[in-house]
DNA sequence: CCAACTTCTTTCGAAATCGAAGATAAAGCG
DNA sequence: CGCTTTATCTTCGATTTCGAAAGAAGTTGG
């Protein structure tokens, strides 16, 4: 339907065109810094990306002391992006343009129970319908992209071994997903797209821990301002053994995981054991806006087993910020116990300059990041 | 004395030239497939460097199926770097040509407890000495580099908290040390040294946790292939809380450090009150090797300890392997009560395609990672 | 308001890089 | 042994990039 053409850039178009789509540079001059080419280089190129039709100059940007900057901005016919982020239970969808603007976002209730065939083609259903809805005539899609709740080889795009999408394990995802277009498609661990677009919003962290508190507990670490994927499972922190007194074994059969007492749904299963029933994560976040102690007591117990494992990982990685999201994320005493737990048992040196914050980009930061790593896919 | 004269390499002469001297290409046509220069640029860039005296074409490597290639190598006149690797009682001196191959390497006793001034003027007069021996005339010293064993602030090259050197905090050690020459200087961890010298054995891993197990524990971590520093301190596990039945206070003010169980300094100190008198980590290998069950048993709780704080990080970084160097690592023991541990509780995905071995490079591992960390600054 | 300074952007000749085609050299194979 | 295949290295015209200089547009401060 809408098209399939490859995007016109050639050669060190699609750099510049990446760091003005990826919000990093806004004129010629900051092109030029970023990109290490000549002043004229970029003059040339702009003026031909902007030739056809890729980017637009608009207005001009603020005054550093001396000329004012004329603004580039991709153009909003150039083109768009199809993203999803796929939870157990629900799906946020979305359309971006090539800036990594949101158009439209969507969430959708949905069942990832009901196996990869059933949901992917709902997903791409659901694509179909934003596109119909809200696409602007004429403006191609250029990308797609989704987040599972699960780890994936990034080079096949399959699923592997996801302890909470049964049915999924090894399926082609990307392939599946694709199937019907010609199209870069990209398919990554949710909580790799949270710390991808949490970055976006943290430019001088070089490096950054992301942690995803929801149903599951999850991380995305960027390394020097890129994702870390190592042999595509990096960022596991939810089978780490954590000492309490009670022992209780884990889905994956060991003892004491960290999952099995700070997730979301360990959690919910205790407030249920105690009579207090609850849906979803965020229903716990709103026990304790009300004030109910079983909550807090428990959120704060899972703040604090977080903060002890967190505490290993800082003295090794020495991360510039620690950025906690997830629907547990906006418990402010979920925040506050893993602060206590960093500070008080890492290293002065780890510490020092460490920010340990709240999401910045806040509900669609996952498509956001689903965005950027989707760009590079399609501008190059 | 011997030369301060820049090195003549501009541009694009420099990319290759490091990748010549860092063993990655040994021919024009790796250099062309690994630059990402055409190959006309590369044979043209390769001539104006064998005009200066830097390149030198010797002999020709093994055919891959076609033509051979002419191997090239970095002239042994083109200079020298002087590189130490400072311990606690003694340290490795020795210098490398500009390939980073040793031409000498010693050990010497010393003492950093003497405080940074004089422990850093031994050093140069050694490196005086060390060239007046054995440098070929006309040969220019190019850069020097130290490894220390503590955290260092790479912007600054100042020692920070180092708990294992008194006196030095805060001392500036690059700046001191290359007082009396205008060369380019480095200091840097020994473990971040040690790990960036294995790196070199291990081009196929992009993730790679080296550790170093001597009298004290360090790690060093790459990722994507270079050095991870974080803010400084990246790679500290000593201070991990690991779990014991007994209890002990760690020098830093925590219980139960790995450091207070699994260094070398602590078994050596456990061994005294068994009435077992070493001097240094090697003889506990030693002893180990003679079958002393106190001294087995010791080694082998430690590797568990290590192997259990390994677990954590393996899968958070699922790295392609680890590397255990360090005057330890000759314990048979302790590697595998390491692996047993990491096995038996790391995720399948983290450790399906894991290898966990002994140091390949050798004791001078970490000098030629000095040289290795010292050619990116001078080639440049 | 004007002069001095910054910063952004374009112009244009010089230099570096590319890429296709050919020359060189060796391995594999009937 | 001579052919084909593979790979390395060089030549040369076309293209891209650079860098210095100048023009454009603003800010700052007397």
């Amino acid at each position: 339907m809408s098209g399939k053409e490859r995007l016109p850039v050639r050669g060190a178009q699609g750099d510049l065109l990446r760091l003005v789509a990826g919000g990093q540079a806004e004129s010629r001059a900051e092109l030029a810094r970023l990109s290490g080419l000549a002043a004229s280089s970029v003059s040339l190129r702009v003026e031909e990306l902007i030739g056809s039709g890729l980017l637009v100059e608009e207005g001009s940007g603020s005054s550093r002391g001396g000329r004012r900057p004329r603004r580039l901005r991709v153009s909003p016919s150039a083109g768009l992006l199809a993203v999803a982020d796929l939870g157990g239970r629900h799906a946020r969808l979305g359309l971006l343009d090539l800036s990594g603007s949101p158009l439209v976002v969507e969430e959708r209730p949905c069942d990832i129970a009901l196996g990869p065939e059933a949901t992917l083609d709902w997903i791409a259903a659901s694509f179909e319908e934003l596109l119909a809805t809200h696409a602007p005539p004429g403006v191609p899609l250029r990308g797609i992209a989704t987040g599972v709740p699960g780890p994936v080889d990034p080079a096949t795009g399959r699923v592997v071994s996801p302890s909470r999408m049964p049915g999924w394990n090894n399926f082609p995802v990307a392939e599946h997903l694709g199937a019907h277009y010609d199209l870069p498609v990209l398919v990554e661990n949710d909580a790799n797209l949270l710390a991808v677009g949490e970055a976006r919003a943290w430019p001088d962290a070089e490096t950054l821990m992301v942690l995803k508190a929801g149903s599951g507990i999850g991380c995305g670490v960027i390394v020097n301002g890129s994702l870390h994927r190592g042999r595509g499972a990096a960022g596991d922190i939810s089978h780490v053994r954590v000492r309490t007194d009670s022992s209780v074994t884990c889905s994956c059969g060991h003892l004491d995981c960290l999952e099995a007492y700070a997730s979301g749904a360990a959690l919910m299963s205790v407030l249920a054991e105690q009579g207090i029933a609850v849906g979803r994560p965020s229903d716990v976040v709103a026990l304790v806006d009300d004030g109910i102690p079983e909550a807090t007591a428990l959120v704060r117990n899972a703040g604090r087993l977080i903060g002890e494992v967190l505490t290993v990982l800082v003295n090794f990685l020495n991360p510039d910020a620690i950025v906690v999201g997830g629907s547990l994320s906006r418990a402010e005493p979920l925040i506050s116990a893993i602060r206590a737990a960093v500070y008080e048992r890492c290293l002065p040196l780890a510490t020092r300059d460490l920010e340990i914050a709240v999401s910045r980009s806040g509900p669609d930061a996952a498509l956001l990041g689903a965005g950027t790593l989707l760009l590079d896919a399609v501008l190059r």
